[in-house]
DNA sequence: GTCTATAGTGGGATAGAC
DNA sequence: GTCTATCCCACTATAGAC
């Protein structure tokens, strides 16, 4: 396996280009063949055992052209991330359509995820480490993933809208980005999740998401008033979005 | 601080020399070297900066001499978690020798931890994303670490044991574990902190001790029962080292 | 603006001689 | 146990072809 060795002419993939008005984006093309021959090889052998030669060997390109469009192997990755988020969203329409019940609505919005996250599974364990590096655009807390992010709350935010449960008022606005870090949670569970498909990982929703549910509900009760007031407190100063200036990155100010 | 430091087992450790003459072997002083070198220059430069090469270059080594005695980069952090977990179990004597209150107690060994991590966060912060590997033995959930766990939870235990709070009982056995869950969660976001002298981690565990002391003893509350309950079961079957079989490893087995 | 080809840098890790 | 030499890979640089 030298490096002399090329693929000596590849296939004539491409070539022509249609002559005269065809706005064709060629660059399109080619930058959405490298990123899905890179989830196809992600997903294949693993996030580390892909290399940046073999996406681009497999994609019929050149080394230099995957770096013109992506400037790092892990910003593939982020494609990756879109991926799953539109899925997410996409699976998870019946379920807040459905049964007002909260505990049914988490559970159900927490399954979707995990149901569209399992064919990647291997993959984002390889994967984890980088995502959780503090000064990787990729990860959570980052200002990079602040959209994703706020598109996740909101969806949380329907989730909760749409059920019976009455929350205390005063924390109720704070319970989107509370269930947002409850899924970090889940997906920090479930990339060490090593079970037949991920089956602690289902177990651990099951579990959890009626406990979250009464917990909504015991908020209103008068004994809990100081701690829910405290719990707010606390919510205010640290999460995200409800901090002063609302910052957009979340790494401690 | 270069005799006592005996860190677990290398190539020619305990080779049950007959003494007679105390010759303290070779293999042990060049591995301790190597080690001392390496820290140094994570605190100097930062872990990603510092390449095997100029470790084993300062200490006066080969690279190869020093991949013999540490089988990777990785391994040579294995010294930093002993170092910490020492000084943190010293530091924190006063603090359970202490007043009872659970909240203050519970302050004073998270402040410990802080101020005992706190010049090692630039080091940490960037060699967290290896920790958070769930490949890596140096994962804090990983078999490798299980001693090192076990360890911050007995502290933990004694935290609770020489407080004056009281628990619900059935919740109370498993408090200490819960106890680590909540370190690990203020390891995350201080591996994240940004601020100034890691300010916002100091003004977290100020806000959650209290909290989390209120709660501990809200849970022996009638209208929290059925609560309590359900986060009992969950603990039993989610917690390393509460769930049938006693599993070791927590990769969600 | 897109893309290829090639050569090179630097770092983690390893083989095998001594 | 220790070294030197080498591998492999992410990533960069560049010069030029379409």
């Amino acid at each position: 396996m030298k490096q002399q060795k090329n693929v000596a002419e590849g296939p004539g993939t491409v070539a022509e280009r249609p002559a005269g008005k065809s706005k064709a984006p060629k660059s399109e093309q080619t930058r959405t063949l490298i990123l899905e021959t890179a989830l196809r090889l992600f997903e294949e052998r693993g996030y580390d055992r892909t290399t940046m030669r073999a996406i681009a060997q497999e994609a019929g390109v050149s080394v230099g052209n995957a770096y013109y469009y992506f400037s790092s192997k892990e910003h593939l990755v982020q494609g990756f991330y879109d991926r799953i988020a539109a899925e997410h969203t996409a699976a998870v329409g019946p379920v807040l359509a459905g049964d007002p019940d909260l505990a049914v609505r988490i559970r159900g919005v927490l399954h979707c995820w995990l149901d569209v996250a399992e064919p990647y599974h291997r993959f984002a364990a390889q994967f984890f480490k980088n995502a959780a590096d503090p000064d990787s655009p990729l990860s959570p807390f980052s200002r990079e993933s602040a959209d994703a992010r706020d598109a996740v709350i909101a969806l949380h935010e329907r989730c909760l809208a749409g059920s019976s449960a009455k929350a205390d008022p005063e924390l109720a606005g704070l319970l989107p980005e509370l269930m947002w870090l409850m899924q970090m949670g889940l997906v920090l569970f479930w990339v060490y999740d090593r079970s037949e498909n991920t089956e602690r990982s289902r177990r651990l929703v099951e579990r959890t998401a009626p406990l979250a549910a009464r917990a909504i509900a015991l908020s209103r009760f008068r004994v809990l008033r100081p701690l829910v007031r405290q719990i707010h407190d606390v919510l205010v100063e640290f999460l995200p979005g409800a901090g002063p200036g609302g910052a957009q990155d979340v790494r401690s100010s």
